[in-house]
DNA sequence: CAGTACCGTGTGGTCCGACCACACCGGTAG
DNA sequence: CTACCGGTGTGGTCGGACCACACGGTACTG
């Protein structure tokens, strides 16, 4: 058993237990040391791991907002593993898409059927599209606000690990999607067709046909993928 | 930027750039410090959180097993990220059921609608199903044998995503689903109808009926959960 | 008395140097 | 030729030191 790793487990432990709670700091790091009688330097390895897992965030300076603080971020840890192991190319860019199309197509199925689908989501996901409407916009925004409408429509569904995993693919492939922007022949055609199919996709999800919806956004991400040439 | 996320940009950079591959050995702590004029700890920290991500792994001693080797395992970075965040309670226990349902139900559709679905896969699962067999076998053993069955039907489907990110769920919950396990009142015809349900699934699956092989994998978790009253 | 500038204090960030346990590998003794 | 055994390089751990920073109370100023 590796030093560091006593500390992880009684994070770990603490958590569980209920004595550590979102908002609460982690001891400083020479207390931790002390309690646990492990060097200063192991707890800090300890720390770093936690800060990668998204469990904790570190500033430094005094006062509240200082110190190792306990969140609940998921998504980045998420995404930057998921880039990592892009990098080694040992996770295809198809079964990414793959996963996406069935992620997706199951939220806004969910979405579409659930009664109670928040009116303000909708609201903002309309705004989204209509900034997406901009003439001129530069083709960097468009496919951040396009990330940001498909994360958008995940979380309708209500399910916060669909949405956080949907939130990571989207990101960790945006270098990719960049990339492959330029494979595009006609760049204002293609994106006023990604329009119009975002447009089609909400309009399924509001009219309550799950099953439209779900076939509409299948078949717009693997349309731009194949488009694009993305692989 | 932190130092520890410079040594981190140096070895995405050359994992992207194919200068660091599947096996290749990271230069050595003292090496790496040296040139990237930065020192030892804060390299430490970053291999630490490559370790905690799974793309390296690293050992001690002398030879071409020893020091941080490039690896590929997704999947333990992702199991303990979830832990972790399911012990802030941030993460709901049903949404990840919910997410196991989407995903399962997604892998045994598609793995009996593919035509090449691996025989010997479909062997090797009935052979954990004949090991759950066994009269008297431990609560603990069924469960982690369960774990495997429900990892292989999601690995026929043959998307690497879909099935590091199932065997992540399931190891992530295992502790959860042991102290939920008692809860259920009849344990021995419990496990009979488990094993009945499991029979079910495969059959669904190898007659290539998707639909029925989803309904009832389906059908089948959310039934466990229920009864054991897992939350 | 009110406002402001200032410095003490505790935090993480970084670094150095040292020693340990371990696994391999090559030289050496049998 | 074989078996032993130390040399060597690896990560693992440690203690201590100094830095930059942010807060918070205090002392000074008006």
């Amino acid at each position: 058993m590796k030093t560091y790793e006593l500390v992880l487990q009684r994070v770990e432990a603490d958590l569980a237990a209920g004595r550590l709670r979102l908002g609460d700091r982690l001891p400083g790091e020479r207390a931790l040391a002390a309690e646990l009688e492990v060097s200063r330097p192991s707890v800090r390895e300890a720390v770093r791991v936690l800060e990668a897992m998204g469990v904790v965030r570190t500033a430094v300076g005094s006062g509240p907002q200082a110190g190792a603080i306990i969140v609940a971020e998921p998504s980045s840890p998420l995404t930057s593993t998921l880039r990592l192991h892009l990098a080694t190319r040992h996770l295809p860019m198809g079964h990414i898409v793959q996963t996406r199309v069935l992620m997706e197509s199951w939220a806004v199925r969910e979405a579409a059927e659930r009664a109670d689908t928040d009116a303000d989501a909708l609201e903002a996901i309309r705004r989204l599209l209509d900034a997406m409407d901009e003439p001129d916009l530069p083709r960097e925004r468009f496919h951040v606000l396009d990330a940001e409408f498909h994360v958008a429509l995940a979380t309708l569904a209500g399910n916060v690990l669909v949405s956080t995993i949907m939130a990571s693919l989207r990101e960790a492939i945006h270098g990719y999607v960049m990339d492959a922007a330029p494979n595009l022949p006609d760049w204002p055609a293609a994106a006023e067709g990604l329009r119009r199919e975002h447009r089609a996709v909400l309009a399924a999800v509001e009219a309550g046909d799950g099953d439209l919806a779900a076939e509409r956004v299948a078949a717009h991400i693997e349309g731009f993928y194949q488009a694009a040439g993305v692989r």
